[in-house]
DNA sequence: GACGATACGGAGTGAGCGTTCCGTTTGTCA
DNA sequence: TGACAAACGGAACGCTCACTCCGTATCGTC
């Protein structure tokens, strides 16, 4: 039923892909023709559909991957003595390296994303919507926006800070919104 | 040198080749291909090309024209007795216009849109600006700010719109934090 | 080392789309 | 109304790109 275990070099090839396809998503989002992430592999585009059964399944792996870093992150901040520190630190990394990652950013972005909003990015979620509430628990942001609301303004600071990659203190004008009033 | 006066039928097709544009773009962004443009038009793709040198030239010429009407608005409210509810109102006016038109959206998100920022949405950043200053001068809006941050944060603003349409107060967190602390 | 199964490479295929070309139609003006 | 220029329509072109196919190479096993 699962994996009927792989050839050496076939496993080597899988990696490969995945690691050349993780370094083009990210420059160039979704637009990078995959013969492009063939050739960064050094494979042919067959292998890559060996691989993975379309250019959109392998993009998602390649989101899926990074979200469950910032789901680990996130589960390690979850008992952090300063609650809303370390909510305000999180989400100002997230956004700084999400930001760097066109992928993530289309992903993100994608209204009607039901891989990442349904399934596999359901422990992203889970761990950022407990970070908030600790937050919110303590005083440090207001308590009227939920976990949801919460995935929307991370999409508008990357946003920001696609555009103005510069500006350190954009971010927090809304860092400065989420806070009790 | 400039117009060599337009035959009635080729004034009429323009006519409505961009009012066709304007509705194909605004639902479905440049991604809209031109043939579709083209039918709704009610000519043929030919037509198009007569008028306007490209694609990408005919979705500039939409996006200007909505770009001056927002302009407009912001002349109108350059004088208002109260600055900064005048900005709290037009900023939110123009987040709510702009995120029902996917064309808006990705021209202001455009990170390195030369036309947008650079020549003729000039009097659109103008008046924003002059917005701005009023209502940091009464004190309305923290003055950390300039008009080119204003404009990143109006693009946030609209991913977030997008985002989460139905969210009545999450562009409101935005302006919590452009308030004066 | 030989054999069968697994995996590989990359040319090939088909679809979509921006743009052009040209035979035909239509407006304008005398 | 006739004739010429302006404008039209849409078929055709060329390019890009996701995806497939199949002859060849490599791995694992006896």
């Amino acid at each position: 039923m699962s994996k009927p275990v792989l050839r050496a070099d076939a496993r080597r090839n899988r990696a490969r892909v995945l690691a050349a396809a993780e370094e083009a998503f990210a420059a160039d989002g979704l637009a990078v023709p995959l013969d492009d992430i063939a050739r960064l592999a050094g494979v042919g585009a067959g292998t890559v559909y060996r691989h993975f059964p379309s250019k959109e399944a392998l993009f998602q792996a390649v989101v899926l991957e990074r979200l469950e870093q910032f789901a680990a992150e996130a589960r390690e901040l979850a008992d952090a003595e300063n609650p809303g520190e370390a909510f305000f630190d999180y989400f100002t990394r997230v956004i700084k390296q999400a930001s760097l990652n066109r992928a993530i950013c289309e992903a993100l972005g994608e209204t009607s994303g039901s891989a990442y909003k349904a399934d596999a990015g359901s422990e992203f979620r889970t761990n950022l919507a407990a970070l908030l509430e600790r937050a919110q628990t303590v005083g440090a942001v207001r308590k009227d926006i939920d976990g949801e609301d919460l995935r929307a303004l991370i999409v508008g600071a990357l946003a920001v800070e696609r555009y103005s990659p510069d500006s350190r203190h954009l971010v927090r004008v809304l860092l400065d919104g989420l806070r009790c009033v």
